[in-house]
DNA sequence: CCGACGCGGTTGAGATTTCAACCGACTTCG
DNA sequence: CGAAGTCGGTTGAAATCTCAACCGCGTCGG
């Protein structure tokens, strides 16, 4: 194995702001859904991935794919949805073992009501103090950087037994 | 209130990389953390600050500023820590209402060999796919936004009862 | 058709985080 | 002095997330 190389100054203030950013931004954030509608984004999340699918309905392990959310931790969740009276869980007919959760009425309600607020709240903290020229900078960076992860992930499957 | 102003398709695109990228991200290093060295990544921001301050010791209400962590959740954390052995909680001597955390050697050591696997991980992520004018930019942008969330963090705290 | 295996999803227990109430130690002011 | 308020920190309970085991349905080889 190679000696470690440290981050350098540029990059260590880099990536403290980084984790400085995400702390305080996601705190933001969560509070401010939290308070207005009681939801913490983990949930506000998945209702927008149900609301924009057609029927507002999509089958758990398509919902876990597209929030990437471990299938348990979907299953709790989503009990507690359902308890809330925002999603209901259907049972397919022609496989039976797959389950389709439907957003409701209330549900959708629910989420236009919180919407807003959550899209206010980010335009404020991050849009709004950036230029056009900032944004466009700031897209290319993070979608550099996600390409690498993503094929990461896909490596890391066949990684399994040897 | 004025009208929602809503995303505009660059905004849009450029939120959900970022969401999507501090998901994967926090997920790689989250768990290239805890598979090397079983230590949660809240744990090992801890320890790195305990690391940098005097004397390897700082009280909690300092490290619970320093990390942004709510004092009850530093308080259960150190707990933790201490059962460990990688954290000392001592009283101090003139104000005996203050807690010092001091991070013990073994503490230390734990921190020795968690930091290059980890230190590692985020170069290869973050910077190692990036240019260096793409590593500039992106400070700028961090610190830009991290102002906006500073200063309204300090604000808040004024806003308390009418 | 039968048994083994894989897939979709759930469950329960354990760990972490949050929330609110609390405790003891300073401080201030009458 | 002494009562009230504040500061530093802890505690217990409730909510959430993770991990591993599990259940029922489907599919495939024999």
């Amino acid at each position: 194995m190679p000696e470690t190389r440290w981050l350098d100054d540029e990059e260590q203030g880099t990536w403290r702001a980084y984790i400085w950013t995400n702390h305080l931004l996601w705190e933001a954030l969560e509070r401010q859904l939290q308070k207005d509608s009681g939801i913490p984004h983990a949930y506000y999340i998945m209702l927008v991935c149900l609301s924009e699918s057609p029927d507002r309905t999509m089958t758990m392990t398509q919902l876990a794919s597209v929030t990437q959310f471990s299938a348990s931790r979907l299953s709790h969740a989503m009990a507690r949805l359902e308890e809330k009276g925002w999603v209901r869980r259907i049972k397919h007919e022609e496989d039976r073992r797959t389950t389709m959760a439907k957003l409701t009425d209330e549900g959708f309600s629910a989420l236009e009501s919180a919407a807003p607020g959550h899209v206010g709240e980010v335009r404020r903290r991050v849009f709004d103090p950036l230029s056009r020229e900032q944004i466009r900078q700031f897209h290319d960076i993070l979608s550099t950087i996600l390409s690498g992860l993503e094929s990461a992930e896909e490596s890391e499957e066949d990684a399994g037994p040897a």
